[in-house]
DNA sequence: TAGTTATTGGTACAATATATCAGTAATAAT
DNA sequence: ATTATTACTGATATATTGTACCAATAACTA
């Protein structure tokens, strides 16, 4: 018997964090209709685990004990469901991570790989606005930043 | 014995206009080094005869006498000279269309596929300024603009 | 507890693109 | 102009990324 989800902060044992993600992802697509299932929650948990924008493949290898196309189909629902978001790198690899939800960007860091997320960002508006003076009505956006984090710009 | 491509205007058998893009184009790769070869001028003709962003495949397609791997070969070369740039669509499908050059994105329409260059579009500093704010040192970026054109959204 | 049905995993398949390599052709050198 | 050099081509094999299929299984539900 694992111990209880709805433990608060309870001092024996206490479970990791990411497991705490896994519940509310799980909880999440519960709430869509999906099953909680051993396999989707490896696969959000090793998503979880990612430091940075990761693979399909590197997710497959992390986890050697699911299916190939149980960790795609686990994917492809994540990101269906907005709680995992793609990232695409410069040189159009195409990554992935968990989403902190609400709209937002991807600034990658080229030399350490990892990513910051831009959100108080307006640039759709003006993205809009750009648009529309050339008679275009713009209902959706792809953005990627590229350059250095911080830690990597003073080093 | 083709008609000279040096001849201004001639008044007999004037080549379309295609065929100086193409020239342009072949002179450009030349001067980087690249021969000056019949398939991929085919290459080059192909795309530039395409309406809207198209498919390595459609080009493929388009130009059964040339080998595949010499039309990959031929946009690629035509991408990493920034000759012909790569479009996103939104559902990840990856297109190419003809570069006109200097820096820009593109407005893709949903409804007829059309791609519009947006030019005088300032985000790339409002970007930056946002990047630096949360300490990234912006390098690039990549933006696509998806919507309706003014034809689609008027009907 | 039994029944319904989403989910799994293994494999085959599809789409997109590159690697290889012998033969060819475009440019440079003579 | 002829030869030499070497980039280029094309056919095929391979790599990568992801989906289709289907029998077996496990999760929810009545």
């Amino acid at each position: 018997m694992l111990a209880s989800n709805t433990r608060h902060k309870g001092h024996n044992h206490p479970r990791p964090r990411s497991a705490a993600v896994v519940d509310d992802i799980v909880s999440q697509l519960a709430d869509l209709g999906y099953r909680d299932t051993e396999p989707r929650r490896l696969v959000i948990s090793a998503a979880a685990a990612q430091g940075r924008p990761f693979t399909a493949e590197e997710l497959c290898a992390a986890l050697p004990c699911v299916g190939r196309a149980t960790v795609y189909r686990g994917l492809r629902l994540l990101v269906e469901t907005d709680l995992v978001c793609r990232v695409l790198l410069e040189d159009r690899d195409l990554r992935y991570q968990l989403s902190h939800q609400g709209h937002h960007h991807h600034m990658l860091c080229a030399v350490c790989g990892a990513s910051t997320d831009l959100t108080e960002c307006d640039v759709e508006d003006a993205l809009r606005e750009a648009a529309a003076a050339a008679g275009f009505q713009m209902s959706g956006h792809w953005l990627e930043v590229y350059g250095r984090c911080g830690e990597c710009s003073a080093a």
